[in-house]
DNA sequence: TGTTAGCACTCAATTTATACGAGTGCTAAT
DNA sequence: ATTAGCACTCGTATAAATTGAGTGCTAACA
């Protein structure tokens, strides 16, 4: 059986009605809502034709009709249009570009949770081909030395070593040029085994202070080690009937948002679908219950965004909510962060 | 009316099998089960004088009785001692002193939510008379400038200064040496105004830079601007019946702890009461529904204890749950805590 | 042939009635 | 002072009855 035109339009307004109501629609509804003019039977007919086709579901017998898993994936490829709604003009973003990544990293997280009134997180940006800038030792005090390493797009990095002879000024100043002249620039590849074997036979009795170095140097351009992960609103999910009727359910939905960890491997694997090619124009990607990798959000979907700030750095946000999310809403909050992020770093870079 | 012995004697019994089951406790139970030989209808008379004097309450006319914020507070003043109870061997301690100090404290948070299966809350330490160490700046590039800010206690600061006109690195020398000579070893009380002119002035033409410099100190010795916070295991509160039956109290329990703002001001006001002499033992204080200044922590209890790192950095840590919390388990394991926070940092330093 | 009115049927949710039982307070006997 | 006994309360559990939104099917209709 093929769609018809008519049943596009069914579908489409038992979807939009579910959004709305969060309730089985039944076929009277459509009748007296949609445009055309068709008597329930009528429709009875279509969405039994509907249901065969697996675009929507019943709970139990003679109840309304509910879209399944295939039937939101219809809605978000064929029929979610940019209808010129009014998402309700979000706060001034007073995203000032912090200090400290993560702060701005968290406001954001927190103006999409208060924006959508779904929960939110956000990774931090991912470079791939970073290169380190410069390395800066200083002596703090007797036996102490901070290694501060900073990688291009301003990544920053603070290590404490311990020494134990004695370590003078002068010492600390060959030292930085040593580490600076050989390794400014380099990326991760580019420092190879032989290049540290000189650059610690060079160091003499230094040799295990520049060896602590260089490890915090590769810890630091690995971008994987970097990820971190901030979320905001997890509690909008007790807002869901349907994700609180059971409470293991909720539990396991709050507890995989509050331990980040499975969010990172979404996030990177839906980064590296929107970088390999297949690139929809916006970066955005939904994931409809089961389609989501994270076994405990079978229940909820997931939106996920790319933002990029200056030098090429890529980061993902998501948006998580019940299936029946306002995903127009949802799609545009995160667009318009995305552009805001953007005009942010353009600007004053 | 005053507490007699058996009074005593019969609210703890009803108190303790509370805590255990959740459920109202009758007389036929603590007659049972208590080992003074009493039929119900004794009880029964004792536990209306204990109604009457505000220990304990009956959720609805013939039902068991359950504990009073006053009851349960006579339960953790006077009751609860350290019965050598069996807390199950806490995972070994992972804890290293780890590089960033954020990765450490959000592993203990980790550690007391885990070990308690209530959710758990931890402040970064806040030193109290904290001096600047030394200021190490960097050029980074044509016109960005790397402020790197150490204070006593080892808490890094970096600030990134954007600069205008050109800058050689003999300058960045002597601006560094300059600052250094200057305010190492002081506290911002001692960073007065007309230290902070002189500096500009000698710093001609650099001034602003100075400026921005100096502001970051100031920041970076603030302990109130460096309270971080970090909690773990918040869906725990979703096990506890009695704190999940109505899903707002739910929500803005779970809110308060996501913000974490609140429990700022919480722990701040906790630690000045410890330090503020009247000192018990430990450091460990319990805030039972309303003492607690939080609002929406009314049906929960909230348990604080100190930390205390090198240095003379205090921290707070805090267990929530729900009233009915094991209070001598959390007692024991935030005590632990404390232990091998101490041990370790005394340990290696 | 596509549409619709009509009707019997289903089934979750709501209401009502009933029984149960854990627990109480009070009184009178020990 | 303690306790056995008893009437009473009231939340909860169970079952039965009712309701109503919704369906599928059939037959009539344009």
């Amino acid at each position: 059986m093929e769609m018809s035109e008519r049943k596009t339009k069914i579908l489409e307004a038992i979807i939009r009605n579910y959004l709305e109501t969060g309730e089985p629609v039944g076929s009277r509804t459509i009748s007296k809502c949609s445009d055309m003019k068709l008597s329930p039977a009528t429709i009875r007919n279509e969405m039994s034709d509907l249901e065969e086709m697996g675009y929507i579901l019943q709970p139990h017998t003679s109840s309304g009709r509910i879209p399944s898993d295939k039937g939101y994936r219809f809605y978000v490829d064929r029929l979610m249009k940019d209808k010129e709604k009014e998402v309700e003009e979000m706060h001034e973003v007073v995203v000032q570009k912090a200090d400290q990544l993560s702060v701005l990293l968290q406001q954001v997280a927190k103006l999409l949770a208060d924006n959508t009134h779904y929960a939110a997180m956000i990774s931090s940006p991912q470079i791939h081909h970073n290169k380190l800038k410069f390395i800066q030792l200083s002596k703090v005090d007797a036996n102490s030395i901070l290694a501060v390493i900073v990688v291009e797009g301003n990544i920053i990095k603070n290590k404490m070593i311990r020494v134990d002879g004695e370590l003078d000024d002068d010492t600390v100043l060959k030292l930085n040029l040593l580490l600076n002249t050989h390794l400014n620039g380099l990326s991760l590849e580019e420092i190879n085994l032989g290049l540290i074997t000189l650059i610690k036979e060079r160091a003499g009795i230094h040799s295990d202070l520049v060896g602590s170095v260089i490890d915090a140097v590769a810890e630091a351009i690995r971008a994987d080690e970097n990820l971190e992960i901030y979320s905001s609103g997890a509690n909008n999910i007790l807002k869901y009937p349907e994700l609180t009727d059971n409470n293991t359910k909720t539990s396991e939905i709050l507890s995989t948002i509050e331990e980040k960890e499975q969010f990172g491997r979404l996030m990177e694997e839906s980064l590296n679908e929107v970088n390999a090619g297949n690139e929809n124009s916006t970066g955005i990607q939904v994931y409809i219950g089961n389609e989501s990798p994270i076994q405990s959000m079978k229940d909820c979907s997931v939106v996920t965004a790319t933002y990029e700030l200056e030098d090429g750095m890529k980061g993902m946000m998501s948006i998580i909510g019940p299936k029946r999310m306002d995903y127009e809403k949802v799609a545009k909050t995160l667009k318009r962060l995305q552009d805001q992020l953007d005009a942010l770093y353009r600007k004053k870079d």
